[in-house]
DNA sequence: TGGTACATGTACCATATGGTACAGTAGGCC
DNA sequence: GGCCTACTGTACCATATGGTACATGTACCA
């Protein structure tokens, strides 16, 4: 398993389609004939099936936690982080990673580690955060998981009905009641 | 493609089998195997492999339409509802829906109006009792649309993490608020 | 008895699959 | 020049795949 550019540059290809095409359900020479290369060549920089599917969903888990980090200025107010996340623009992003989490599901081996990530990374940066505006650390952490719990819900949602509207209004529900609430306490 | 109650035998322990093994990544002659026929007998009533996976999916769907009828008279009260859910033996059965979800999400032809079906089926019953109960009937679509995500967004993450209890302590939290905002108001 | 409908088994087919062997090719470096 | 490393193309292999053809069994009804 090569490491090189060429690597880099058939990885970001093979992102990219899974995102139109998705990953499990392609063969090495559809994925191969999709990005313009050969299945020799995806065998030869990613060593497997397995290899590519790996390195995908590693890099996808990255972009996620890039996205984590970038966000860090959105979560004081929460309605701009929806906006940003609801817009049909990310939808096909949404899916991968929807996609990704299912087959994590099925077989934790396989997708290495990335189930130990995908909630727990979140949780502490926004637990954090409400802590230092002076939440205690025990609702802090309830308050963080339930809105991951809320955005990923609605996400699903949306991604079904395709119903901005809908899923906005049920979010700023949430945000009326729960954060209005959480004002109140701290 | 046949109708007889050999058929729904299989599909019963397709289904079953799928609860474990999932659908999409296995042959059929790998769930013939597992659940002691030949891929002949599977091709024989279900027509084709995409013929099991709808039949699969439907199957799913019903099971899930029965589990909201049932779980009627849970909806009054919130927290039973959600030990229910959470409890690990309902897990495959989890696993596997949204396992069809994210499936059909790829392709909506494919999995012939599931995700038509897996909001709004759900939505209307849970507005409809909150109308029932005084409720004004676009706060309580909102309602609805936020607790139903708020469950499937706490599943994934239970799915994911096995947390029990920060888990339920999240949804605890949204009863304590949410709920009791709602009651505040109506 | 024969027929008919459902069900099952055997054997097969064309094709697609992941993976390998091996022979290059291009470019930097000595 | 020769050497090495990174990369790519051709050709192949054993196997598994979805699907089909056809014969067989089995039960029930006439």
């Amino acid at each position: 398993m090569a490491t090189g550019q060429a690597r880099a540059k058939l990885l970001a290809a093979a992102v990219d389609d899974a995102l139109e095409a998705g990953i499990a359900d392609l063969s090495l020479r559809q994925i191969a004939e999709a990005i313009g290369t050969s299945h020799r060549m995806l065998l030869y920089h990613f060593g497997s099936r397995d290899g590519l599917l790996a390195a995908v969903t590693m890099a996808v888990e990255e972009s996620e936690r890039q996205r984590l980090f970038d966000s860090d200025e959105s979560f004081t107010n929460a309605r701009p982080l929806w906006d940003h996340l609801s817009d049909a623009a990310l939808w096909p992003q949404e899916r991968l990673f929807f996609e990704i989490y299912v087959r994590a599901l099925r077989d934790r081996n396989r997708s290495d580690g990335f189930l130990d990530h995908v909630v727990d990374d979140w949780l502490e940066p926004i637990a954090a955060r409400l802590v230092g505006a002076g939440i205690p650390p025990d609702v802090a952490a309830a308050h963080a998981r339930l809105g991951l719990a809320v955005v990923r819900g609605l996400l699903l949602d949306l991604l079904a009905t395709h119903d901005l509207e809908g899923t906005t209004r049920a979010f700023d529900l949430y945000v009326a009641s729960v954060i209005a609430t959480l004002r109140r306490r701290g």
